[in-house]
Order: C-alpha cells, then sequence, then structure tokens
DNA sequence: GCAAAAGTGTTCGATCTACACCCATGA
DNA sequence: TCATGGGTGTAGATCGAACACTTTTGC
C-alpha cells in the first residue's frame, strides 16, 4: 500500500486506535498530533487514526495505523464499535476538518479500535498522518479533538471488563516479567488494590503462568523470579469456556 | 423523517438490527425478505437494515429502523460493531445490490445493533425496507443474506456473554412473568440446564425481582406467581460495580 | 384421582477474603 | 546493618452445586 497516494481514500470512514501501553507504573495512550497544511493549527492531541483506503477494510486500516506508528505487526487488537465524528462542537476541530478534508462537511463515522502493547519493545515511528506523538498517562488526559475522549472512556471501560474475563493483559508486558509487574498491572486497570497472596495463588491455580529459570539482577532487594505466560493453558481454558479471570 | 425521500442517503454506510424475542420456548430472531424492483429477486432471508440518512447518526438509524417494524420506541438496544458488507462471496446479493443501490460496487460499512424485544407485545409492520418479516428460531437459522449470518453469531455470543453480567434478559419478557419463565428464558439462552431452586434463590438474594399480588388463572396444574422486575435494585447494583449476575 | 408444573431447604466442597512475617539483595 | 521489595500459609465466611418431595390446580 502507497500510503502517499491519498486519492483513493473514503471520505466517509475513518479509524481511530486507542493504543494502550504499560511502563509497569502507569497505563499509558498514544496519542498523536495530527498534521494539518498550516502547521500548528490542531493544537489539541488526538488518538492515531485516518480515513480508510477504498482498498482495505476496516481491520486492515486499523493494522496501518498500528504499523505505522509503532513498525510493529501482530498486535493485541479488538473493535470498539463505530463512532458518530463530532464535527459541530468544536471550532479548531472544524478548521482542521476544512483544511485537510475533501467533504468536510460529510457526516464521517469512526471505528474504533484498541489495541495493547509492550512499550518498551519499540521506539515510535513518524507517521504520515502524524506530526508528533507520545505515550501519556491515562489519568492525566482531559481533553481530546473530535469527540476521542469520548472513544478514549469507552476503551478504558473496555479494557477494564475485558481483563475481568480474559487474560488480555499480557499483551501489555513482555515476554518475560515478574509477578509484581503483572500484579501492578491489574492493580492499575481494575483501579483498585488487589491482595498479593491472593493474587498469586489465583495465577497458580489458574496455571496460566509458567516460572522461569531466571531471576532479577541488579536490583536492591531480594531478586524477582521471571515468569512467562503460559498460551497452551490459557488456550485449554478458554476452549473450556472458562469466563472469569474473577480479580 | 420522511422515508419516501430516498434522495439523501449515505451510500456507504447501513445499519443492521438482530431482533430477538422470546415467546417462552424458544430464543427468535426477527429476519425480513429485502424489497427488491422485480419482486422475489432476493430469496435468503436477511437482517433488517438499511443505509443511514445524512441526517441522522447510526442510533437514530438504528431506531428508525426498528420503529418502522415494529412500531415500538424505547426499545432495548446496543450496538455490536461495524462489519464489511460482503459484496462479493454471493451472486444473489450483489444482483439485488446492482438493482437498489445508487453505488452497487462501493464498500460499504454495516454498523450493526442488537435488540431486545417481548414479541408479545406488538405486531410485525410492513416496513418500506421489506417485503415481508418473520420471527424464526435461531437455531433454525443456517445461512442469510450479505454476510449478515457472522452478525448473527456475534450478536448471539454477545448476548449470552452479557446476560451472565447483567440482567438485561427482563427486556425479552413482559412486565408481568412468571419465574418459570424467567427461568425456561436463561436456559435457552445460556445454552444449558439450570438448577430451579439455585436459580431462585439468586433472584431473590439479588433482590432484582419483585413478587406481585397476582397469579396464572386457567391454567390446568398449581398456578404460578407473578413478578416484575426490580428496577430500582436494578440500578443500585450497577451502581455498586456489580459484574457478575452468575448464571 | 391423576397429570402437570410450582414451590421449597439442606449439606458439602470450593472459593474468596483478610491478614503478618521472614528472605535475599545492593548500598 | 539497613532499606527495599519478594515471597509465603491459614482460618473463617461466603458461595455454588447437587439433590427430592409436597402443593395446587384443571380435567
Amino acid at each position: 500500500m502507497d500510503n502517499n497516494d491519498r486519492s483513493n481514500l473514503n471520505q466517509r470512514i475513518s479509524v481511530d486506535c486507542v493504543i494502550f501501553g504499560f511502563d509497569f507504573e502507569k497505563l499509558n495512550v498514544l496519542l498523536i498530533k495530527r498534521k494539518s497544511p498550516e502547521n500548528g493549527r490542531l493544537n489539541q492531541f488526538s488518538l492515531p487514526g485516518d480515513l480508510i483506503f477504498e482498498t482495505e477494510n476496516l481491520e486492515q486500516a486499523a493494522i496501518r495505523v498500528l504499523h505505522d506508528l509503532t513498525g510493529l505487526k501482530d498486535i493485541f487488537l479488538e473493535q470498539l464499535g463505530a463512532f458518530s465524528v463530532d464535527r459541530h462542537s468544536n471550532e479548531e476541530d472544524r478548521i482542521w476538518l476544512r483544511a485537510v478534508r475533501e467533504q468536510p462537511e460529510a457526516h464521517v463515522i469512526t471505528v474504533a479500535y484498541y489495541a495493547l502493547v509492550n512499550l518498551t519493545s519499540f521506539e515510535l515511528k513518524p507517521a504520515y498522518f502524524a506530526s508528533s506523538a507520545s505515550w501519556q498517562p491515562i489519568d492525566e488526559i482531559n481533553s481530546l479533538a473530535f469527540g476521542h475522549m469520548n472513544i478514549l472512556n469507552n476503551a478504558h471501560k473496555q479494557l477494564r471488563t475485558k481483563l475481568k474475563i480474559q487474560p488480555i493483559g499480557f499483551n501489555l508486558l513482555p515476554e518475560k516479567f515478574t509477578l509484581s509487574q503483572l500484579h501492578k498491572l491489574y492493580e492499575v486497570i481494575v483501579g483498585k488494590a488487589l491482595d498479593k497472596r491472593n493474587f498469586r495463588r489465583k495465577l497458580i491455580k489458574l496455571q496460566i503462568v509458567k516460572k522461569l529459570d531466571e531471576k532479577q539482577v541488579d536490583v536492591p532487594h531480594k531478586p524477582s523470579n521471571f515468569y512467562a505466560f503460559n498460551t497452551e493453558n490459557y488456550r485449554k481454558l478458554v476452549e473450556d469456556g472458562f469466563d472469569n479471570f474473577g480479580f
């Protein structure tokens, strides 16, 4: 796909991606500033996204946006749903749309996806739809362009709900991780303190992590053991109709 | 909205509705045959749906389709997500699209909704997008036009998942119902037998039904008491972060 | 009185919750 | 030796699963 050939865009349908990343402290979201002919015109942050090409389907478009921004393929990706783009409430958004879109007044709908990535595994790349990109802690994001705040809130809620049902949180961690990192991840997303012992007991019972023969080094405390996600057992659980991760 | 003025349609975006109804025996879905200039050309059943008007948003379009077909407003309605319309795999679908659409080859996406209705509360009305409409048991539906089978399977799965988390099943019943009817509803949707005593105990504990001072009449067995959904307590439960209806 | 569905309690095992101390390491 | 986070077990409460008989009605 030649991303510079922008003549073949569907002017009515876009995708936007809520990309979550975990830095072992906070839950972060990847935000961009959108490119505009007159630079600096769109000052608010927004979610990464783009109109779709006529030749691709929705998921392909979302994968393209993710790949252009992160260089990654095979990312955990799930659709959130379709949203009407807010064209009316914000003057700055309207100016941007008039400057960039062929049909600035058209009723556009955007299909939102959320993605989970291990943010230590790559560097952000410039993308043709973004003039800048950065990670921001989700609890510090107060407003976004184009009604993206609504999409972000939806994504956050969906992540919380889903995490309780399926162990998708592993997608936010590196291949090797400590149980404390996983524990912290759950506390941050679920939004409350979880008992350390009960948390570990549950993981052991479900057998979805396997202990590796490797420990932390150079830490000023008792070194933590590394674990890996046990894909095999996870598949079995899902097949058996397991539907409550239960934290 | 004048539904006969079809000049103002967005040719790229449609909505489709999976309307579930419960007849106290089986879970049913409302299917239609789509209108076509040459009558009888589209023989497969499909989900009710339509292109959206430029002047309405997605949810408004879904509400319009539901209202035109059932005469009902204030229906339980939830978005499932966006799907690419399958334009290629079926010859009959292509013929219909060429006969009816201004841009038959356009990449159309459809946003699917599912709705829960009490099917005893209304008669089906003819709608301008349907030449016929009928209820069909979900387990007897094997194929649908336009890739709607995929949407239906998604909706069914979502209904099952959601029913375990929130007591949305009440939307499928009349205002007054017996516990046996509710019990049967859960068995049919969850897809397995549920213990009668445990089921009732749970309802009582959650306090989401209230016993009415009224019984069945003219039944050849011990008459069952009628119950109603306790909206008040349900709201409290949801606010308290209740997220497991637990069957 | 018979057929048909309504309604009702108890026991046992599994799971969840709450809670506090010793351990291994680097500085 | 101190500061830091890692790692571990138990008891009590709650919840879920399994199970069978009596009641009320129409015919």
